[in-house]
DNA sequence: ATGCCGACAGGATGTCGA
């Protein structure tokens, strides 16, 4: 089973993108993120022409996570439990039913947080720390579950190009990291991590100046896998090519095979 | 240099991203 993360920085500017990516890659589960749009603006259809079953939780001009399953879609739900008043669509899970049971996905697009400081990121920080008590409640559960996205968090300083340009970035601080490595510790795996030794492999390239030109990336879309999960790791990748193409986002797909 | 690029809403240019 194929199951792959991207933040597409809106679905509406990047569907001939995603559908050409989809054509190559055939992901059985795609977890999107930044897809800009309210539900029923989603292209659904574009997606269900290609197989895929579709669980939207959307937001207009902002924010926005979606699944993307060839496999039925169940127990859906949408938002981070733990803040009533939270009104940005950055979360979505379901389940998919596979072979040998189920696995839980998670479409996951933490808070940028920038700037540093300031009440965003607060709530960045109570975002992830929100996102780690779900991250514990699944745990606990002892299924397979993938928690995939865009968790704006650099791990560490081999994972971008400068660590000084970052020393002062809401992606980089010593809390924000923190909350991913407690993540971790929990027992979750960092799939990317796990299957790769080698340093500077990047999911983002800022559009300005020149940063993909220069190979000045940062790698903050991650796959965090439960032990049951990650007992079934293969392989996992990092789609770098495709940020050199026409009208890219800014970021590129990640995705892992796990032998379920 | 809180910029450089790009998407969005709206119909100019400010907000946001990372």
């Amino acid at each position: 089973m194929k199951i792959a993360t991207w933040n597409v920085n809106s679905v509406k500017a990047r569907i001939e993108a995603i559908r050409l990516w989809i054509s190559e890659a055939a992901p059985d589960v795609l977890c999107l993120q930044e897809i800009k749009c309210a539900n029923e603006a989603f292209p659904r259809s574009v997606f269900e022409d290609l197989g895929y079953n579709c669980a939207i939780h959307g937001q207009k001009t902002y924010n926005g996570v979606a699944i993307l399953s060839k496999r039925p879609l169940e127990d859906v739900a949408a938002g981070l439990p733990g803040c009533d008043d939270d009104d940005h669509a950055r979360y979505l899970e379901a389940a998919v039913t596979c072979g040998t049971g189920v696995i839980r996905m998670a479409s996951v697009y933490a808070p940028n947080g920038n700037p540093v400081g300031s009440n965003k990121f607060d709530y960045k920080l109570r975002w992830l720390e929100r996102l780690t008590a779900r991250a514990k409640q699944i745990l606990k559960q002892e299924e397979a579950a993938a928690f995939m996205g865009d968790f704006n968090v650099i791990p560490s300083s081999e994972d971008c190009h400068d660590p000084a340009a970052w020393v002062n970035d809401a992606l980089f601080q010593p809390e924000s990291r923190a909350a991913l490595r407690r993540i971790e510790h929990e027992g979750y795996t960092d799939a990317f991590r796990t299957c790769n030794t080698q340093t500077h492999q990047f999911t983002f390239w800022d559009y300005q100046a020149g940063s993909w030109q220069k190979d000045h990336g940062i790698r903050i879309d991650h796959i965090l896998l439960t032990p049951r999960a990650t007992d079934c790791l293969k392989t996992c990748a990092i789609d770098k090519h495709i940020r050199g193409r026409e009208k890219p986002s800014d970021h590129v797909p990640v995705w892992c095979e796990l032998e379920l």
